[in-house]
DNA sequence: TGTGTAAAAAATGTATACATATAAAATACA
DNA sequence: TGTATTTTATATGTATACATTTTTTACACA
């Protein structure tokens, strides 16, 4: 918890990520502001800007709340995730720089020693981050607002993917590692059809775990063929 | 221009919408706080929420911006708008309330008069509105800030289309508010595919006419055809 | 008890003074 | 002149006092 502006503005995120807030949660101006050694002004600031981005919602004479995570955004989420995702993953390949290819990697190093510490918020953050810069790579101001709250609310949901408690939850959190690898080098070969092939693997694995813990009615999200016929002229 | 705090954020993304305020003008908070009677607290506010909804770019201690439109982005606009609008267009479908599709006709209505009395700042910003609320219907929060940030340049780029000089334009924005009458019926009897036809149809127009209207560098935007591909595993 | 109202407390919203950072102007020097 | 450096002006950022709104508590009354 280091203080300052950008120390409350990073904890806030971090926090809404790792649901250490909860959805929901209200959060206080003035305890906030001492906590951090600001005035109430800048607390206020970041709050907007934090609205902005979507980590927490604003009403007016009523302060701000993480944002809240109810069964219908649930729905909408499952529905345009894997849409954004693939659109992200080609662009990503069209567009990315070199150094953006290896901020990725570093990234996918930290990911891949918290998964073997089975650091839970790490592996959750560095996960996070992963996405967030396939987004960046992507360069289309257009898609990354919508990317970064489908980003918020799959860190959210499927946070219980990274605290497996057997084997099989165990291997799964290995292909996803496996997957992050793959991404990479499908992104450095500059072939869109592999990395998009992945973004559905890499979806599905991801879907099926949110979906057993997804209480108390069972979730049906759309399989990959579906989410086409979101965009297609003609629905099948 | 009404004073106070709402009037200045109106006014702000109406200025911004229709160009009055071109892309890459400065802001001054001072001068704007006397204009609207109101101290710079709530002004440097209200930038913030421009900014989280796209209008705007604040860059730290050089104060806020109309947000900048250069040819990078333009071509992402291109590429990724007809999608997007596909997408909310079904599931505004799915998911619409009878008084947001009410809203939708007296949105229409002030259009169409528009459109008869040439009011072109009037036709840009009830255009804009008719497809916010489509969005609105779709009740997607994901897909709904990147539609938010589509919608701020389709009215940039192509405020021409409301000027039309021309039997050619003039036929044109007729068929465009003919379009919208499509868009209503077609939503109002829960038909799916007619509206991504729609959508398809009423993009082709509006990107025609973008097309003509940017110079030097002729965009090549992409088909219906290529914008699937998008999203589909295997390129064709 | 339960409900409605009034008072008090707490929180948010706004104005303003001051601090700091950036941009512009003026000056010095080659 | 042209360029570098200092000074000045202007703008943004922060702290704080005050205003307004909302929430909580206390109280009256049925």
């Amino acid at each position: 918890m280091k203080s300052g502006k950008s120390g409350l503005y990073d904890d806030l995120k971090r926090q809404i990520l790792t649901m250490e807030l909860d959805p929901d949660e209200d959060l206080d101006e003035v305890s906030l502001s001492e906590k951090y050694g600001l005035s109430r002004t800048p607390v206020r600031e970041i709050f907007r800007r934090l609205e902005g981005e979507g980590y927490v919602d604003i009403r007016a004479n009523r302060g701000a709340r993480v944002v809240p995570m109810n069964h219908s955004t649930l729905r909408h989420f499952f529905l345009v995730a894997p849409m954004i995702y693939a659109a992200i993953g080609r662009l990503a390949v069209q567009n990315f720089k070199a150094k953006q290819l290896s901020d990725l990697k570093d990234t996918q190093e930290r990911f891949r020693i918290a998964s073997t510490e089975g650091d839970t918020l790490a592996m959750v953050l560095e996960n996070n981050r992963f996405h967030e810069i396939i987004g960046e790579m992507s360069g289309n101001v257009y898609l990354q607002p919508s990317l970064g709250r489908l980003l918020i609310d799959h860190a959210r949901i499927g946070h219980t993917f990274f605290r497996p408690h057997n084997d099989d939850t165990r291997n799964r959190l290995q292909t996803a590692v496996q997957h992050h690898d793959g991404f990479i080098s499908a992104i450095g070969a500059h072939d869109e059809d592999s990395v998009v092939d992945l973004v559905f693997e890499h979806w599905e694995l991801s879907r099926e775990n949110m979906e057993m813990f997804i209480a108390p009615q069972r979730m049906k999200a759309d399989s990959p063929a579906d989410v086409s016929s979101l965009l297609m002229e003609k629905s099948s």
